[in-house]
DNA sequence: GTACAATGTTCGCGAACGGCAACATTCACT
DNA sequence: AGTGAATGTTGCCGTTCGCGAACATTGTAC
């Protein structure tokens, strides 16, 4: 499942934690976390610590993984603007 | 690339970031965050706050996705402890 | 309808965040 | 050596976090 914003992130641990058949305090005790903020995470908490929310999808047992946005082939020019914008000293060094 | 710990985050954070050629303030402007908070990120700050660091990763067009654990063939053992462990309530439900 | 579990909400509190700005360090190029 | 860019570091400061505990709400079983 793709997540783009911390939205999508608390309905994918809401519904993994659901498949799993686990209670919010259970999760929360697990995680070592409090029950109101995984309440909070849940629906959605644009602000919550990284490492809490990464504590929380391994007890949930749901591995994250990153990839490179498969180029669409257009992007070259997009990424040429980037480039563009760089100071010379930047661009040498990549 | 799969990432477990606040540390992979940064780490990927930087790799993707020298792949583009860009510079911490660049990206830092892109995201609408802080240098220092970036360097901080890079270096795998833990309490970084959830939605800057999703917007990092737009701006550096990364994917995040999230899938279960692949079953290793002895997990349901666990999942049988967690569930004996759960209320009758909470078993029902699931 | 009663009882209980699960979920959601609010409060006060200490602790840490993240922005900004300035300074220090490293590195590449000439 | 000297210049300039990129990176790291520090301090102040207003804002917000996240915990704990208590209360309110839903929903399920009996």
């Amino acid at each position: 499942m793709r997540v783009q914003t911390a939205t999508d992130v608390g309905m994918a641990l809401r519904e993994r934690r659901r498949q799993l058949g686990l209670t919010q305090e259970h999760v929360a005790a697990l995680a070592d976390v409090g029950r109101p903020w995984l309440i909070a995470v849940e629906a959605g908490h644009k602000r919550a610590e990284l490492d809490k929310v990464l504590r929380l999808l391994a007890v949930l047992k749901l591995t994250l993984d990153l990839s490179p946005v498969p180029p669409v082939g257009d992007e070259s020019v997009d990424l040429d603007a980037l480039l563009a914008e760089r100071t010379p000293a930047c661009r040498r060094r990549r």
